[in-house]
DNA sequence: CAGAATTCTTTACGCGCGTAAACTTTTACT
DNA sequence: AGTAAAAGTTTACGCGCGTAAAGAATTCTG
């Protein structure tokens, strides 16, 4: 290994006996040039180990090979999972992706999205924070760069991947009347369209079911969702305000809070006898296994979800034309039984 | 809002009537401009809202604006939100955050530092892996690039922050033998020096308090704590092998993990009558307010291990020269009484 | 083997900005 | 008011690369 420091493509060039705009074109696309040249490339490759200034290639493509994703809330677990995974998909296919996280703070997606823009991205893929988002300003955003929105479905851009709140609540639902008491709805103050669309589905589910929809609304709209299901978990009980003694909550960060207001409250929970209620949730959750008892809940199809999402993005991006209308695909979801319900 | 399409620096100046040469000292820092220019140039900003290229910033500019941040495993929201905590204290100072996370694996590790070398960043803030990293590589990367490393403590660079194990483990052996029976340690491979120091001073507590350190020592090197730690702790609890009725776990979310072997052992964790043991973590983690029981452990002071490496990087950057002497600085743990020690 | 098709080399320009030097204008202060 | 210091303007260059055009070299046809 030499360590002559080769700083320039001009110099590479000159080490590498190839010309510089030859050197270009294969650092663009290595399949672009001969198999020979390829090879002599590679190997002066391997004895000065350049890279092309990040800044420079940038300053002159036409178009960038950044991707942009930008996710609410990092610090929640199933987002971050979900933005390694579209990290990993990205740089396998050549791009550069960018995360950015929200923070659940409307200023912060809106900073992203400036900071993203100047970027000059060849595409993103968007979580909106939902209640909070400047929706206008996302929008504005897709009609300049190629997006597909995930997670939260806001209307925005030509393509949407997500997953079937319908049919996820309905399974669930439906297991619950099947085994027990009918479920009551827990939700606090919705952040984003799921949380709506999952309300929605339980009412349907029910009266499907030929049951009585409860809902029990409670808190305020925060990502804090483990701490609004503790504080407003034991308010409820405490006032005996459980219209059911089985619970559904609008995602599994809120049925951790209510699990731990009800240990907290003498309650215990499960299926089994001697157990006061039980308690479901939605979205197996990363922690949603290590939960006292460990949380009954629907699947979300992650990898699906982050699989087709590329892909479609990667679609607008090559294609090049916007779609006539806008596309959604949704996962179903897959129950998942543990012990709290 | 005029929508005039300003693109460059130059119809910027133009605009505001202020050369570009003066334009582009105020974006590098809007003081070192007379006010009476900088409110001119401000009152063109609103009208045209333009933003410099940033990668023609970059190219020219002697160093950059860029910090890097590496954090071993984001989906741990204690990194989240250290990170998020970093990243706004830097774009508070005027620089510009880059998060990389490591996943927990050696290659991700050793492509974030190759990727964020490419940005040519001004500083670095750092924590490693620990056991899985390649520390020759953060050793040369911290020769050219001023570099914080904080978490991990691993010989790394001019400064570290840190926590001071020593004394937080301390303080909750302390507490558990005061209150009850004295703590065996449970831990899982080590992963980073944390967990090393934090064993030994357990040991180092116990003798102290003449005790003897029991340590039980289970599972394969891995980020995934709660399981580990379920997993173990199952087959710990079934085996009888526990020397202790109170369980002093190596962190919070090994503890997260036993916590949830022992209910499902059908083991009363707590401190009241009729519990079975007592389990404590380290580091209050996000998540430890809400296991069943709440956990409890010693904080890690997240915001002053976040500032002080800010600050600390801030100094080194502006300094120029190198520190003749490493830096530790460790901050001292409280303890945070919950339900379940 | 000739001719066509590829691929490479040479040459040149420009991206948008940082930065330096020389000069001019504005401000601060005696 | 006069003068020095500070801040602005003008002019010019270069960063490292993408990219285009024209010509030379190589490889692929039949």
């Amino acid at each position: 290994m030499s360590e002559t420091k080769i700083q320039t493509m001009e110099e590479f060039a000159a080490a590498s006996g190839i010309s510089r705009p030859t050197v270009s074109k294969y650092f663009n696309d290595p399949g672009s040039v001969r198999d020979s040249t390829r090879q002599r490339i590679e190997k002066a490759l391997l004895l000065f180990d350049f890279r092309p200034n990040i800044f420079a290639i940038n300053q002159n493509r036409r178009s960038t090979k950044n991707i942009g994703i930008i996710v609410p809330y990092l610090a929640d677990p199933f987002f971050a999972e979900m933005a390694r995974m579209i990290e990993r998909q990205c740089i396998d296919a050549g791009y550069w992706p960018i995360l950015f996280s929200s923070h659940g703070q409307r200023q912060s997606e809106i900073n992203a999205l400036e900071t993203l823009r100047s970027l000059k991205p060849a595409g993103a893929l968007i979580a909106p924070l939902g209640r909070a988002s400047d929706l206008e300003l996302i929008r504005k955003f897709a009609d300049d760069v190629p997006t597909v929105t995930f997670d939260s479905n806001q209307e925005i851009g030509e393509v949407f991947v997500g997953s079937n709140n319908s049919q996820s609540i309905g399974l669930i639902v439906e297991y619950l009347c099947r085994t027990g008491e009918p479920p009551c709805f827990f939700e606090t103050a919705p952040v984003n369209p799921n949380a709506i669309r999952r309300r929605k589905a339980y009412v349907e589910a029910m009266e499907r079911l030929g049951q009585t929809p409860e809902i029990i609304h409670a808190g305020e709209q925060s990502w804090d969702f483990e701490q609004t299901g503790l504080n407003e978990g034991k308010r409820v009980i405490a006032e005996r305000k459980l219209p059911s003694n089985t619970v559904l909550c609008s995602n599994d960060r809120i049925a951790i809070g209510f699990l731990a207001a009800a240990y907290q409250m003498g309650l215990r929970v499960g299926r089994g006898p001697g157990c006061a209620m039980r308690i479901a949730g939605h979205d197996d959750h990363p922690w949603s296994r290590f939960t006292c008892p460990p949380l009954t809940t629907v699947s979300q199809d992650y990898s699906a979800i982050v699989e087709t999402s590329v892909e479609k993005l990667f679609e607008i991006m090559n294609s090049g034309v916007r779609k006539p209308k806008r596309e959604e695909t949704l996962f179903d979801g897959k129950l998942v039984l543990r012990e709290s319900a």
